[in-house]
RNA sequence: UGUCCCGUGGUGUAAUUGGCAACACGUCUGAUUCUGGAUCAGAAAAGUCUAGGUUCGAGCCCUAGCGGGACAACCA
């Protein structure tokens, strides 16, 4: 009965897939669906990007189409190279590839300038000798309608023959831009006379100083979909108002039934962490982040290095979905998408990140054995592996109190836990220093008790993790917290967000002790330490010098009590 | 005193296009567990921003409000 609900229940499409289907079945564009992906190369990606990425290679896989890669390079005084290979890398990093066609707006730098010329001869475009306050005044306010400039009514040969020189370098920067001809009382400002091409003398990162003027983005956009039989345009909200001047443009341009739509959706926001590249960008230059790939960033490269993989991010985007309200995400649900992900692949290992000592006072001084542990309950198939045990251990220092609280089921005088995969212990006594703090614990074990053995089924309340002391490793474990105390940081008008800086976004810990099978972890590695999270092997880690950021801890209800009974 | 876009449990989304408001996360129970994780079973939680209208029937269509957002870069 239920299986042929699921069946008959039709699966759930977002706008965007609705609208694509509805130009299919009318046969638009010959049932063609051609998506693109067009960062600006000025900066790095990040889960917002992942967002669209998905979108744009995601419609066109759905659909049987294709999706271009394209970099809308047509301000050279942002952009470099650097951010062209860092983009490429984490687009193929989500499982995403564009096959050969990566493409650049600066490619079409010859076919937009003739297509300019060609407004120029129609009438529908002319060159203007303001200053740019003197332009930007004349356009009016969202109430008022703009003024025409005095060079409006200039005729086609001396257009033509400005915009010639304006690309022979015989103008300075500034003193004249090509703008389109459109109207200056429209309720849009956007197409109030737009400025479709200004003088600029900084070397392109592709093309030099062969160009002296270089489109602007509205007059490149919706062009270089049109050049490469893009169908679907699709881009955030913010460009909705852009919506009618690309398809201005579009319109000149047109010599076919084919044409490219603009469709929008919402940008994706997270709680605790600002998203703009420039915001981002203030946080790398004032060292507040190590890097555009500090594990706190948002960027695509830091949550890798976080220890995110790909899936969790597409499965994230997945569960937010794609609509027209602006709404602010709950980064727990990232969260959540890793811990799915890692809780079926991770392999469990155990990790002591603030030892305490333990001494088994009835286990023989010299001798060592191995315990066989499970790599991952989720899946047989991981395996077991070897873990050696002896007399030293070093358990969490929060895995023993001197005066537990009601509930506390761990280590305590008198109280007895189960040592995960090997035996049952007793607390008999314990030392402290002269400041009170606990050194070492004494315990008995009981022999019969090893998983497996006789007495194993014996029930206790709790189980530990631990780590033999003369086996385990040293290790640092970065600890990472939200980057921001407020959840939305850059939503407060006159605010800076930086004001809302979490001053313990980071916490570095040294001396933490893992067991030896980790040895030799590489760079990304990924695993659960037991009862803590999951981790990853950072960059900074070398063998003898081991180093694990914590991606996100596991979902700890003892802790949620605590602070209840707070 | 403009134009455009958007208002559905705490959060994010859905509602076969006008037919009993559904799903996920989160929350709370209980079972189970050698991870206080996971898993399994169940529960609470919105009557769809407001007021009218059309209709046998409105979250969906219409009108008017209210609230939020975008737009006046030689940025994208």
């Amino acid at each position: 009965m239920k299986e042929s609900e699921d069946i008959l229940k039709t699966e759930s499409q977002h706008f965007i897939e609705q609208t694509i289907e509805k130009d299919i079945s009318e046969g638009k564009n010959g049932g063609r669906i051609h998506t693109r992906f067009p960062p600006e190369p000025n900066g790095y990606l990040h889960i917002g990007h992942a967002k669209a990425i998905c979108l744009d290679f995601g419609m066109a896989q759905k659909y049987g189409g294709m999706c271009n890669l394209r970099f809308d390079d047509t301000n050279p005084t942002k952009e470099d190279v650097e951010y062209v290979d860092a983009i490429k890398e984490d687009i193929n990093w989500l499982g995403f590839t564009w096959e050969e066609r990566e493409y650049y707006a600066s490619d079409y730098f010859g076919r937009l300038f003739d297509f300019a010329v060609v407004l120029i001869k129609r009438g529908l475009a002319y060159v203007d000798d303001q200053r740019a306050e003197t332009i930007s005044e004349q356009k009016g306010t969202t109430t008022q309608p703009g003024v025409l400039s005095p060079y409006r009514g200039r005729s086609i040969e001396e257009n033509l023959t400005l915009f010639y020189r304006m690309n022979e370098g015989e103008f300075a920067e500034g003193s004249r831009v090509l703008r389109a001809k459109i109207d200056m009382a429209s309720p849009n400002m956007h197409m109030r006379d737009p400025i479709i091409y200004r003088i600029l003398y900084t070397p392109h990162h592709r093309t030099g100083t062969t160009w002296k003027v270089y489109p602007m983005y509205d007059f490149a956009h919706g062009q270089s979909d049109y050049f490469e039989g893009i169908t679907h345009s699709l881009c955030t909200l913010e460009f909705e108002v852009h919506r009618p001047l690309y398809d201005w443009f579009v319109d000149q341009l047109m010599d076919s039934d084919y044409r490219p739509r603009q469709i929008e959706f919402n940008r994706l926001n997270l709680t605790y962490t600002v998203m703009s590249k420039r915001k981002l960008l203030e946080l790398v230059k004032d060292g507040v982040v190590r890097g555009w790939d500090d594990p706190r960033m948002p960027t695509l490269c830091g949550l890798r290095r976080r220890g995110y993989t790909p899936e969790s991010i597409r499965r994230f985007v997945e569960l937010i979905g794609y609509t027209k309200v602006e709404a602010i995400n709950d980064v727990s649900l990232l969260e959540y998408a890793i811990r799915e992900d890692m809780n079926k692949r991770a392999p469990r290992v155990f990790g002591v990140l603030n030892p305490l000592k333990v001494i088994i006072t009835n286990y023989p001084e010299e001798a060592t054995e191995e315990v066989e542990l499970v790599n991952n309950p989720e899946d047989e198939t991981h395996g077991t592996r070897m873990v050696p045990f002896g007399r030293e251990l070093y358990i969490e220092q929060e895995d023993f109190m001197e005066n537990p609280p009601h509930k506390f089921f761990r280590l305590a005088p008198g109280q007895e836990v189960r040592l995960k995969g090997a035996y049952i212990v007793r607390c008999e006594s314990f030392k402290k220093n002269e400041n009170g703090e606990i050194t070492e614990i004494y315990c008995t074990y009981d022999p019969e008790t090893r998983s497996g053995g006789a007495q194993a089924d014996r029930k206790v309340k709790g189980t530990l993790h631990w780590v033999s002391a003369v086996h385990c490793l040293d290790a640092e474990v970065r600890l990472y917290d939200r980057l921001f105390i407020d959840e939305d940081p850059s939503g407060h008008k006159d605010i800076d967000p930086r004001e809302y800086l979490n001053p313990g976004s980071l916490t570095v810990l040294t001396g933490c002790k893992v067991e030896p099978s980790l040895g030799n972890a590489s760079a990304l590695d990924k695993f659960q330490f037991q009862r803590l999270g999951y981790f990853c092997v950072d960059y900074d880690s070398r063998p003898g010098r081991l180093v694990f950021n914590r991606t996100v801890s596991l979902k700890d209800t003892w802790a949620k009590v605590n602070k209840e009974e707070k």
